[in-house]
RNA sequence: UGGGCCGUCGCCAAGCGGUAAGGCACUGGAUUUUGAUUCCAGCAUUCCCAGGUUCGAAUCCUGGCGGCCCAGCCA
């Protein structure tokens, strides 16, 4: 919208496309590709990688980005996924280049280039079981020791991988291997396996495989035949990368794609690892993959995140290769700034108390315009009631106010936002001693004006008590208690690492009439509260739920914690 | 202790031999009918440490120290 042209930015693997296209490495081409595997939900680390891929597309003249699931291994996926990631793919804005790709689409490519291999001499099959593979693997400091089955003739290779995808063996029975170097430094080129036989329906291929390719032998291949220039993937795959060469360099294809590795994303207070994000569903820590507050994509939109504030926080925290925690201050200003400049605001009570206006007749109702945007006027304008009874947040009253405070406090004034200034005059408490209400007056002379002779520092919000809807608010903190991903996933039970106040559930809160017809998904700023959006899953006709996607900045409260 | 990678402000991050960008956070102060927003100012004599090369080093060399990853028929 108004959104100013910002810079592309500037980090090492965009210095490596820039040198490439001047030394026209790739005749000039940049191809990037996204690889998911659909057997989860994609979380707000993949978004790093999604506005990576896809960013660099966008970018460069003529680019593309291919989305390409990576499934070759049926026992963990699922077609669901697939289908959620397009969506949350599309959700942030991003367009894939020409038809979804599938790993799958290169099964008998893949075969033929195994065949290949064999015929050299470079892939043999091994009958060794899992557990032995795994004992003559040798360790990270011992070299491993050759298969019985290393020298298997070419001929007896081609007949046994033949029947291996004929379906003539067991699961497990024999794999294929590369023939590299058993005594390499590098474990992975420890003549690793490229094909296992798995006896699995597959959600594209159905039941026309029983074996399927490895990541490390089928991600080369596919990457090549699409034409990728550069290969991104996270630090992990470091150690992987001779062997991705090796695949390449050892077949006959006329592309080779550079893998390029950079830093996942970590954030303060939550957890990455699909394996953690699904113990916390289902051990019911959560309410589902789209919790508002989980990491994933599905759960950052129904808190409220917009796709602009995500693409936003990718470009800020940058590409690197070091390992690095970013601070949930940095997502949260992301969605803070955004929202800021585009949510209409609105008046919501969270904890309601009531103030009866004593100076105000029981039957008259005065119609007061508000702006729905300090700074964006063609976010319109609304009426909203003032009435002799309104509510006000019980935290805008003390009794024994603390230095500085400047919301109401008996016999002092404080301005009723968009209305008048109020002056309390009467504490009613019950036997208890519980403040139940307030009796003030008002000052008819101050709409729209500051009172003669005095200075009224304070500003609250409030809701007409006779003419509001009564609204559910759920206000979410972070999900975990430590700040370091590390000690959160390492702890013996995640339950231990849990933030207890994570969910705060306000059930009987009052919202000014106009909020009643709000829609699932719409985002408001209640103002002095934060950003809050309709929740899509628990609202009802009846009631609304809110989410609060983020909180405003308080430095209100940071001077008392300062002072506590 | 085999191999790979990384170390610039509290958190990110530019920098690529010519004398430390920027963002977030933080600290002032101005404006404000949201203690919001906005604005203005401040915030690394120093780049993990120690040597060396050089007129000159965060950038080059050597040696340490610290952190991360790898022994799935997962990706």
């Amino acid at each position: 919208m108004t959104t100013p042209e910002k810079p592309a930015p500037v980090n090492f693997i965009r210095h490596i496309i820039n040198q490439d296209l001047e030394t026209n490495k790739h005749g000039g081409r940049v191809a990037t590709r996204f690889p998911p595997e659909p057997n989860g939900y994609l979380h707000i680390g993949h978004a790093k990688s999604i506005c990576l891929n896809f960013g660099i597309a966008e970018d460069y003249p003529n680019a593309t980005c291919n989305m390409r699931f990576d499934d070759t291994n049926p026992t963990k996926e699922d077609i669901d996924y697939v289908n959620s990631i397009l969506a949350d793919v599309h959700w942030l804005g991003f367009e894939w280049a020409g038809d979804v790709k599938y790993t799958s689409d290169y099964f008998d490519q893949l075969y033929d280039y195994a065949v290949e291999l064999i015929n050299k001499g470079k892939a043999y099959v091994c009958s060794l079981s899992a557990e032995e593979i795994r004992r003559t693997r040798g360790t990270l400091t011992e070299p491993g020791i050759d298969s019985p089955y290393r020298n298997r003739s070419v001929k007896e290779n081609l007949d046994l991988f033949t029947r291996m995808r004929a379906g003539e063996f067991k699961d497990g029975e024999h794999v294929l291997r590369a023939k590299i170097d058993m005594a390499s430094p590098n474990i992975n080129m420890r003549d690793p396996v490229m094909y296992r036989i798995l006896h699995a329906s597959h959600h594209q291929t159905a039941d026309k495989w029983c074996i399927y390719p490895m990541y490390d032998y089928s991600h080369p291949i596919a990457d090549a035949l699409e034409g990728i220039t550069h290969s991104l993937c996270t630090l992990e795959f470091e150690d992987h990368r001779p062997l991705y060469d090796w695949t390449l360099d050892n077949i006959t294809i006329d592309c080779h794609p550079q893998q390029i590795e950079f830093a996942r994303l970590s954030l303060e207070h939550t957890v990455m690892s699909k394996r953690k994000l699904n113990e916390l569903v289902t051990r019911k820590f959560v309410d589902g993959w789209d919790d508002p507050r989980m990491p994933t994509i599905a759960g950052i939109r129904r808190r409220g995140y917009t796709p602009e504030s995500i693409r936003d926080f990718c470009d800020r925290i940058g590409i690197t290769k070091v390992d690095t925690v970013i601070e949930m201050g940095v997502l949260e200003n992301c969605i803070r700034e955004d929202l800021d400049a585009n949510a209409p605001r609105a008046m919501c009570v969270l904890n309601p108390l009531k103030v009866v206006i004593e100076s105000v007749p029981a039957d008259k109702t005065e119609m007061l315009v508000f702006i729905n945007h300090p700074k964006t006027e063609t976010l319109g304008k609304r009426e909203i009631p003032f009435t002799r009874e309104i509510y006000i947040d019980r935290s805008d009253f003390e009794e024994n106010p603390p230095k500085d405070y400047k919301r109401l406090i008996p016999g002092g004034e404080v301005r009723l936002r968009g209305a008048y200034v109020i002056k309390c005059e009467q504490v009613v408490k019950d036997n208890d001693g519980n403040i139940i209400e307030l009796r003030c007056r008002h000052d008819e002379k101050t709409l729209g004006k500051n009172p003669e002779g005095r200075k009224v520092k304070g500003v609250i919000h409030w809701v007409s008590a006779t003419d509001c809807v009564d609204v559910e608010v759920r206000l979410y903190d972070r999900l975990f208690r430590a700040d370091d991903p590390l000690v959160i996933s390492k702890s013996a039970d995640i339950k231990d690492q849990l933030n207890p106040d994570s969910l705060v559930i306000m059930e009987h809160c009052k919202a000014e009439k106009s909020l009643g017809t709000a829609k699932a998904g719409d985002t408001f700023q209640f103002e002095r509260e934060g950003y809050f959006c309709v929740d899509n899953r628990h609202s009802t006709a009846e009631r609304l739920v809110f989410n609060r996607t983020v909180t405003l900045r308080d430095t209100w409260a940071k001077i008392q914690e300062k002072q506590a």
